[in-house]
Order: structure tokens, then sequence, then C-alpha cells
DNA sequence: CCTCTCATGTAAGACGTTACATGATTCA
DNA sequence: TGAATCATGTAACGTCTTACATGAGAGG
């Protein structure tokens, strides 16, 4: 469950609650994550009731209230222990866009090069809001910062690779 | 269920066993992927019931019998659907070791370095595979031959990102 | 008044992984 | 004899997504 140390990692920067969790784990980190309160709810419950989080109700004028979470000694003993240890398997990446176009030799070239324009746009539009926000990213520590890089890296590569695919595909007689 | 259309994809090259599938899906296309026979024969069965695919037994004398798929004309009609669709969402990047990695500002800074060094020899041998395998994937058509392509840059981009990060790390005073 | 943002949650179902169970042949 | 490859499958368990349900305040 990597969920649950990704919350005892963000709980060491400061005390949250679960909407704010989404939104760090989503904006802020990695870049590469989607989570949703059917998941979050539930691991925040289950934590606490293992003794890795304790929880305490605030009231609000201007918004609900809300439940704000901090981490225990034993839940940073429990990430501490699972930051040292080997990571296990491999990346893993998937696409719907990319398991489609592996297929595309049974399909429409008008289509494909429609698609791949879709995800030109699509990533285009991702890689202006991410170099956006690289310079709050440089201000945290080395790791946060070179996670933001990846992730613009990636999108370059992408971009430049569907480029290329647009040429090749639109090269091919047939 | 995207593992269906992965199946009703390859079986338009030819038909297949299960256990070609999963081989398939695995080595050749995408480079990304990771299925198992919990998932390919239960969706085989289905998607027979369900009248995309025939089986007939094939008896072999140096092997276990094997049980052959071919896709009928409503698989191919409910593939070329999907293939025509706008793909949903986008790209989902999972990393044990990336999100480790986000957060080892709360670790040993040798640990990161150890870590990180693991994951380069680690990409290292992908890269060295990936491009013996490249000559193979340029004989398919253009679609394949990209994919292939884009797991090769991938890596390359990765294997690049790692180095330097263990250039910033080591450089830091903490 | 309507929509957006903030805020919390549950239930059902889809999807994926791991472990187990079986068994023949080939090769060292 | 023992391991590797080929081959099929199920059961239990985890994880993730989707949809639903609720509700307050802010701003147009």
């Amino acid at each position: 469950m990597s969920v649950k140390y990704a919350i005892l990692g963000l709980l060491h920067y400061k005390d949250m609650h679960g909407y704010r969790v989404k939104e760090l784990l989503e904006s802020n980190f990695g870049n590469m994550w989607t989570v949703n309160y059917g998941q979050i709810y539930p691991a925040l419950s289950k934590m606490r009731e293992e003794g890795l989080l304790t929880m305490s109700e605030v009231a609000q004028t201007d918004a609900p209230a809300k439940k704000l979470y901090s981490i225990t000694p034993k839940g940073k003993k429990a990430f501490s222990k699972w930051l040292n240890s080997s990571p296990e398997k491999g990346l893993i990446m998937r696409d719907p866009f990319l398991l489609r176009m592996t297929f595309f030799n049974f399909g429409k070239k008008e289509r494909a090069l429609d698609i791949i324009a879709e995800q030109i746009d699509l990533y285009e539009a991702q890689l202006k809001l991410r170099t956006e926000n690289m310079p709050k990213r440089k201000q945290q520590d080395v790791y946060v910062h070179l996670l933001a890089d990846l992730g613009v890296n990636l999108n370059k590569m992408m971009l430049d690779w569907l480029k290329r695919a647009e040429k090749e595909i639109a090269a091919e007689e047939k």
C-alpha cells in the first residue's frame, strides 16, 4: 500500500487533512499520481486505528470543519523503515493512448494522426503548467526539485516523440 | 478493461493461446506491461462466452495441450470500435523508487545514493536489452517500431536524469 | 439562484496481484 | 534427480475507480 507511505511522508512537513493530502499528492509531488477520496479517507482512518496518526477536529467559520491528522512517533518509525528498504519491482507506465497506438496498423491512418494531435495538445498544456510551477519546486529540497525536473523531462521527451511519430506516420504510403 | 483490447489486438496477428499472449504483451509490445495468468485466462474464457473469440484445443506431442483462440467477426468489430474511440484519461506512471525519492529529505543521503546506483544498474541492463531487440521491431509496422523507440527513449532519459540526480545530491552539504 | 471551492465520507464493483495446484517434456 | 520451459487454471486478497450522498460559504 503506497498511499499509506505517501501520506506518512507528507505529514512530515505539516499536519494535514484529507482534502489537502489529495491536493498535494496530485499537484505538488511526483506529477505522477492520481489518488481519490475513496482511497485517502479510509486510509487515514485505518492508519489512525493502527496508531500511526492522531486526529483532531478543527472547526472553521468560513468553511466546513476539517480533520487534522498528525504523524505519531510510531508513524515516523514505520515511514523510516519503509524509506530505507529496497524499492520493489519496477516502474509501471500505462497509457490508454499508447495501447491504442500499438495496434493502429489495424485502424485508419487519419484517425491515428488525429489522436496523436490531441495528445500533443494535451502534453503541451501540461508542459506549460509544469514549467510555470518549477520555480516553486526549486525552493524546496533537492529531491522534490529533481522530481519536478523529471516531470518536465518526461513531458519534453513525449512531445519530441509524438512529433516524430506524426512525421513518420504521415510519410508512410498505405 | 484494457487487457481485453490488448488480447483482441494480438489476435489480429494470429491465433494464440494464453501463454503466448502473456509472452507477447510483456516482451514484444509496449515494454510497459505486466500481465499475469490470473488476468489472462479468465479474460479469455469470458471473451469466448461473449462471442468475441472461438477456441479449439490442440494436442501436442512434445508439450501439454494448448487452447488456441481465434478472434470472431464480432470481436473484430468490438476492437475496431474501441480503436477509433478517443483514449480516456492520461498516462499513469508509478514507481516505488520515485515515491521513495520524493521523500528522501527525511532519510540518509548515503542511502539515497545507494538506491539511485541500484536503479542505474537496472536501467542500464534494460536499455541494453531494449537496444538489442530494436532491429526485430523495425521489421514490424511503424506503430510497433515507434513504440519500441519510445521505450528506448524513456530508458535513456531516466538514465540521464539518475546520473544528474547523483551529482546534485552528492554536491549537497548536509 | 447557481456554481465553485472546500470538506468528508461510503458502497459497489472493476481490476490486479500472489499464491497455490497440476502436469508433461527437455536438458544437464 | 532436479531444474527449466511449456501450459492451464482458481481462490483469496488487495487496490483503485466510480458513483452516490451531504453540506456550508463565496462570488457572480
